[in-house]
DNA sequence: ACCCAGGAAATTC
DNA sequence: GAATTTCATGGG
C-alpha cells in the first residue's frame, strides 16, 4: 500500500486538528492513528516525529493533502499575532496550538453543518456516517465517499429517513438540488466578498447565518469568517467582554476555532 | 419527565 | 418587524 510523507510539520496535532468539531468522519483507530475518507479517498494518517504520514494516498495526492491540511499557512505566525489581541486568546491558543483548520470539500461542509444545526457534534458524526453508507459510492474495504449533490438530488426527503436527521431532511434535499442545478455554484461563492457569499449560501433553506458561517470557513476556507454559536456567544460574553470578533483580523476564523474547542473543554468558566 | 445539543423556519404578536 | 414556538432525534 502507498504512503504519502510529508516532513518537517509544524503546527499540526491530529487529535486536535481532527476532534475539534470542524470536520465529522474522522476517527482514531489507534493512540494519535486516524482513519477517514477525503475527496473519495480512504486515508490513514499519522505523525511521526514531525512527520506527517499518510498511509493509502499516492505521490500525485500530494498536493491535495496539503491542501487539506493547509500545510502552506503559519500557524504560528498566526498564533502569535493572535495572541497578542487579548490574553484570553492567547491562553485558548496555547491551550490546542496543533488546531488546523481543513481544506474540506464545500459540498459536505454545506450537507454537514446543516446537520449540525440544534444537534450535538457525537450525533451529528452519527448521521454524517449513515449518509454515507445509504448513499455514497462504495469505495472499497466497506468504506464510503460522501454523497454527491447528483445522488442526493434525485431523492426526496423521506428518502433520507435511514439517517434519521429528522427536520433537517428536507433541508439537506434542497441543498443538493440547489447545487445540483448550479442555482448554487460554491466554487463562485468562494471568490465573492464576504457578506455577498453568506448571503449566497442562506439561499438554501436550513442554512442561516451561522450554518453559512460553518460553510464558509471548513469548506471555503475563508479564514475571516467567525462562526457564532451557542458557545461561541457564551465565550465572547464571560471571556472576552463583548469584544467585536472583526477585531480578530483576517484568521479571526482560526481565533475562532482555538477559542471554540478551549470553551468546549473548559465548561465550567460558563457556571 | 425535563433539558440541551456548533439553528433556522414557521407562526404569532 | 420583533419575539416566541416548533422542528426530530438522542443522551444526560
Amino acid at each position: 500500500m502507498s504512503e504519502l510523507i510529508f516532513e518537517n510539520i509544524r503546527d499540526l496535532s491530529l487529535g486536535e486538528t481532527l476532534d475539534c468539531g470542524q470536520c465529522f468522519r474522522w476517527k482514531e483507530i489507534a493512540d494519535g492513528c486516524f482513519r477517514g475518507v477525503v475527496r473519495g479517498v480512504v486515508a490513514t494518517v499519522s505523525m511521526d516525529g514531525d512527520r506527517l504520514v499518510i498511509d493509502g494516498a499516492g505521490e500525485e495526492q500530494r498536493g491535495m493533502w496539503a491542501d487539506y491540511f493547509d500545510l502552506s499557512l503559519d500557524y504560528k505566525a498566526v498564533r502569535e499575532q493572535l495572541s497578542a489581541i487579548h490574553p484570553v486568546m492567547a491562553e485558548a491558543a496555547r491551550f490546542a496550538p496543533g488546531i488546523r483548520i481543513l481544506n474540506q470539500e464545500p459540498f459536505e461542509a454545506l450537507i454537514s453543518f446543516i446537520i449540525s444545526q440544534n444537534n450535538n457534534i457525537k450525533r451529528i458524526a452519527g448521521i454524517v456516517e449513515r449518509l454515507c453508507e445509504h448513499f455514497g459510492e462504495e469505495i472499497g474495504a466497506g468504506e464510503h465517499a460522501f454523497p454527491t449533490a447528483e445522488r442526493l438530488a434525485v431523492l426526496e426527503p423521506d428518502d433520507l429517513e435511514p439517517i434519521r436527521a429528522g427536520f433537517r431532511h428536507r433541508y439537506i434535499i434542497d441543498a443538493a438540488r440547489k447545487v445540483h442545478s448550479g442555482e448554487i455554484d460554491l466554487e463562485y461563492i468562494r471568490g465573492l466578498p464576504y457578506d455577498a457569499a453568506r448571503a449566497e449560501l442562506m439561499k438554501v433553506t436550513g442554512v442561516g447565518v451561522k450554518v453559512a458561517d460553518c460553510v464558509l470557513l471548513y469548506g471555503l476556507h475563508r479564514l475571516d469568517g467567525f462562526p457564532l454559536d451557542v458557545w461561541m456567544k457564551r465565550a465572547m460574553a464571560a471571556l472576552f467582554d463583548g469584544m467585536d470578533p472583526a477585531a480578530f483580523g483576517d484568521y479571526a476564523g482560526v481565533a475562532q476555532q482555538y477559542i471554540f474547542h478551549y470553551s468546549r473543554m473548559h465548561p465550567e468558566k460558563f457556571l
